[in-house]
DNA sequence: TATAAATGTAAACAATTGGTTACTTGATTT
DNA sequence: AAATCAAGTAACCAATTGTTTACATTTATA
């Protein structure tokens, strides 16, 4: 049987979503091999043995950390409900929804380059992940055929590119805002620039995907 | 008077070439913080203090790299001489020169990355950089100018937003193949996979600019 | 209530790492 | 040929860092 312990002053779920939560941060912010495991815990409030006793690694801390952020970003796109929107609204609004995403989270681009950098070791071995990601092609391809039948879309069109270039557009913008708001000698991060991308971006896909 | 050694067996500008080759490989493959002098004096075939001789620090040596890498890729883009080509083959090419210049290139993409983490704080001070881009913004400007005039392209096109999908679609495909690949089940560097995706890159291009 | 398991702490360790010191060797100039 | 400066080497250092050891306290349960 299972208790419940509302006041406890010892908390294992709490002090790992405290490390978790830390170590995302931390990760994000400065790559792997730039996080130190110090900082995690000095950020969590929690002492530094703790991350072993519960993550066992660094390494596996960030493991952790990557099939979350993969596992959460997933999730939420299965929460828009595309199905009962026509086909061109539901690419639209997942157009919308990944710049957001990425906007407002933009530790998960950091996470996936760090991911990059190390061929995706730790992500290797997440069947979780895998299936999330199947489910989510899925649902692409299924507003693609509905937008065939609608007689809006072009046949045809390869569902893993499409996502990857609905991805991309966001992405990069986002992760090489630094050295693009140099480069191009223009805030990038400026609202109205944002939003100017963002309608870029919709009217890239629209384009491409129609008749 | 200037002399030249053709037998040196001291000869520093072969020194400094060797070490920054290796350092862009060595900031490439481990980024900013993973990257180890001592390896990279040991790829060099250099004795570690003469990094700290020629390059003061480990930092400035990153933005040497970094510097380099940027006006690399824009001194090989303007060698294209686009300005020969109508604006439809123009943009073509620059799709195609991109997507090849990243594949064959693969440090470029890590060390923007790298540079993007640390908010482009070695960038920032490069007015050599600033300045063959906003040559290359202008290339691209002329490009879309001479498509109108053809009666091609549509007209407002931003050649900034334009720029930065063109990067984006190649950039973020090459970028995250290792997470890409688990992901979608599929080798994202199967050589036909990587033509069909070069094909779709150009199709969104041209569909985006057309009337 | 005794006991074992879970949760937590402080301190230290061994290895690594960016950077430096002290010195040697070779090339150029006068 | 002597003197001067650039180029190069080996050994070392102080600080950092991921990880561990040894120990203490709280909680759940037999």
């Amino acid at each position: 049987m299972e208790r419940v312990n509302l006041s406890r002053t010892r908390d294992s779920e709490s002090t790992k979503r405290n490390i978790l939560a830390a170590a995302k941060m931390e990760f994000a912010t400065k790559g792997l091999s730039g996080a130190r495991v110090d900082d995690i815990a000095n950020v969590a409030k929690v002492n530094k043995r703790m991350i072993y006793h519960y993550f066992e690694s660094k390494e596996n801390l960030f493991k952790q950390v990557i099939e979350k952020a993969y596992l959460d970003i997933r999730e939420a796109e299965l929460e828009l409900n595309l199905e009962h929107l026509d086909a061109k609204s539901a690419l639209e609004t997942l157009v919308r929804f990944t710049w957001k995403y990425y906007l407002d989270n933009p530790e998960f681009i950091r996470l996936v380059n760090s991911e990059n950098l190390h061929h995706a070791r730790h992500l290797k071995t997440s069947k979780e992940v895998v299936q999330a990601n199947r489910n989510y092609v899925g649902l692409v391809q299924s507003i693609l055929d509905r937008g065939v039948q609608e007689g809006e879309f072009r046949d045809q069109i390869d569902p893993v590119n499409l996502n990857i270039t609905i991805a991309a557009i966001g992405y990069y913008y986002l992760n090489n805002r630094f050295t693009g708001s140099i480069i191009f000698e223009k805030d990038l991060m400026d609202s109205e620039v944002l939003d100017k991308r963002l309608e870029f971006n919709i009217e890239t896909i629209l384009k491409l995907v129609s008749r």
